[in-house]
DNA sequence: TCCTTGTATTCAAAAAACTGAATATACAGT
DNA sequence: ACTGTATATTCAGTTTTTTGAATACAAGGA
């Protein structure tokens, strides 16, 4: 019997702009949340809100260095509905931004 | 540049779970609202609502047949988004329902 | 034309999601 | 211990979604 409500979690975690924004980035690997503040132009606690979203809906997960958080995907299902709607992922990999602190952005 | 609006939009279709169950029948092919509402066991006017949406997302489309209505699904990006999500499409066909009045399910 | 059947729409109340603001926590350096 | 930086959480007001109820519309048959 295939459980509705189950994938209902999922689809309503990815039906949002900025969430889908934060997948998008992270088919590429794993990111920090200050970088995605950088790219994204928003504020840092809203950010953290649809992280958390994300993180409830079970579909990343995070890891802590130091005073940074990386995120990335839990499973390649995520990955898939990313590719099958916003096509696949684009190639060049994370781009450096200046004001970004991580250990990525700094050379 | 990629519409992360325009992608919500199917997103937020989808996650809903009757809608969702809609639309998994119809990967089996286009189906009438009677049997919809025989196989779902909801009120016809709430399936109606749920069509409603989904016709909004451009997900499905329907096609009048005397009194029945037929729907199907728009494109193969739902099919696949389906697919990736709640496995593959389950064989054996439309089966046969006592309460659908429709040339399916009386041969 | 009238009635029946199948489907669609409108409306309103309840529930849920969204988001700005404020605040809390965790870690590193001094 | 104190400070600064990176991230997380809580709260409240607003907007959106959900869903039951009532009703409207469209097509076929008598």
């Amino acid at each position: 019997m295939i459980d509705y409500d189950d994938a209902t979690v999922r689809f309503k975690a990815l039906a949002h702009p900025v969430r889908l924004q934060i997948l998008d980035m992270l088919r590429g690997g794993e990111i920090c949340v200050c970088h995605m503040e950088a790219a994204l132009g928003k504020r840092q606690a809203y950010i953290s809100q649809q992280l958390m979203a994300l993180r409830d809906a079970g579909l990343v997960e995070s890891r802590k260095d130091g005073l940074q958080v990386f995120y990335r995907l839990v499973d390649d299902i995520t990955a898939d509905l990313l590719d099958a709607v916003l096509g696949p992922v684009e190639a060049g990999g994370l781009p450096v931004l200046e004001s970004c602190p991580c250990p990525n952005c700094n050379s």
